[in-house]
DNA sequence: ATATATTAATCAAACGACTGATTAGTTCCT
DNA sequence: AGGAACTAATCAGTCGTTTGATTAATATAT
């Protein structure tokens, strides 16, 4: 009854690593029988190949299953590398983590600052003009929904954040200080616009999170909406709905007027 | 592509099952007439001993560290127990873990279920009467925070469920249908006497979890709370500052007048 | 009431499989 | 040559589970 050999990780993983493992090989059998079932396995190929593909299936792979339930060899294999590679490139499991969540802050930066800045300008450029923060606040939370719903890369990337969120590790911090507070405090620019508060005001930073929060949860408990509405997952009409509900209510908790004909599209620039 | 919903238990829980496989046998030499330093350690003291303390330190180890990274070794640290406990109590750390989540079933029903009749009996009486319903969403609101944020038992439990939310193990159905439906359902009949809509309509369902989601979210991702307003935990006036501050926001998202005068203890019966 | 058998609960010790990490060695490029 | 990229094999330790023995409470027979 041992059916579960890797426990959740069950799955195969695309082919990648080549059946080749021969074993009870021998350790300098030179060339032995085998100069090389895979041509490109062995030796130096010419660049950081296996680096790049253990960050991308780590990436996943920690983001599903969580640090603890992902072994250095199921992330070999699902990269296509061998296990040594891991130590090799990141000094081991801990640092392969910090460099996928290293590589996240990275890799969303040109992501994330246009709507920082949209949000900056916006909020200065509406003024007064609430049904102009209005349309501002439905293009982000059209923006974030689509964001963390839809776009692919994204997914896992919002998944391991949340994981994080929730069970923090070492990486939190520079999480928190690269990623977090810069998209927070352009959020409670806004609301602070909307609410006339403070921007700093512990009120406008917890209806911040209130408003990003529930956003947020639609990824996190997706198994809870997909089930209580009777949802195989995600699409893109789906999603246009959750938006349909959500904007409505978010602007209502915001006291701004309801932009049903102020069409996304045309805020900022 | 299931979206494997009941990835990562999948496993038999049974005990017994003698193996007759005789290992390598041993020798122990009884030696010391030393019955042990615990007194009433050995034999059977009469119940159920350390099936109880397993349940109850299990729960909060696995709702802080989550199933994998608990290991029965911590288990039966934590618990005061015998390793070989988990297996003859409950089949082995799976079966732990369900029972875990089971006795969080049980244990929560007299406190979810006046909370729903409440809720259920609010609305028949509230009506058309929009204040009523807004005293009602009001009382609930800081039921539900009190419970999640400041009730010493419910916080592991919570975590626990939003664990199962985020990653769902086989429990997750029969956590859905006895604990999540029931809650959801009694709130989706306030959200739909709010917003007029039915109480099944998809963006009834939607609203609901939107406005439950941005609560528990206070509770999931407490760390970015605490990090943001420069909090080291939550404290009753913390929790009622949050009170305060959501509850308005939720009043508005439903479309109901503001309860500032309307006291939460008004409500129902 | 006493002796005996059964059952429930606990224990120390071990099992095999798996864990993350390391080593020694090979190949290729400069 | 020198080093970068890679590899198979191996290490010491931990994992969840199983084992046979031990102890106490109970049930039954005398």
């Amino acid at each position: 009854m041992s059916e579960k050999i890797g426990g959740k990780i069950a799955k195969k993983v695309e082919a990648a690593a080549a059946g080749a493992a021969r074993r009870g090989g021998l350790r300098q059998g030179k060339v032995a029988g085998r100069p090389g079932a895979n041509a490109r396995g062995r030796g130096r190929p010419g660049g950081p190949e296996s680096r790049a593909r253990l960050l991308e299936a780590a990436g996943k792979l920690f983001a599903r299953d969580g640090f603890d339930a992902v072994s250095t060899r199921a992330l070999a294999r699902a990269a296509g590398a061998n296990l040594a590679a891991i130590t090799y490139h990141f000094g081991g499991k801990q640092g392969l983590y910090h460099a996928v969540l290293r590589q996240l802050v990275d890799d969303t930066e040109p992501l994330v600052a246009p709507v920082i800045e949209r949000l900056g300008a916006g909020v200065k450029a509406a003024g007064a003009d609430r049904k102009a923060l209005a349309g501002l606040a439905a293009w982000f939370i059209r923006h974030l929904f689509t964001a963390i719903l839809s776009q692919e890369p994204i997914r896992w990337q919002m998944a391991m954040v949340l994981r994080e969120f929730y069970e923090p590790s070492e990486e939190f911090p520079m999480l928190l200080r690269e990623r977090v507070n810069p998209l927070h405090d352009a959020v409670a620019g806004l609301v602070a616009a909307a609410t006339g508060q403070g921007a700093r005001a512990p009120e406008t930073l917890l209806l911040t999170h209130a408003v990003l929060g529930q956003c947020m949860m639609f990824g996190a408990a997706r198994t809870v909406v997909w089930a209580r509405l009777d949802w195989d997952g995600y699409t893109p009409e789906r999603v246009e709905r959750i938006i349909a509900t959500v904007t409505p209510a978010v602007l209502a908790m915001l006291g701004l007027p309801d932009a049903a004909g102020t069409k996304t599209a045309e805020v900022g620039g």
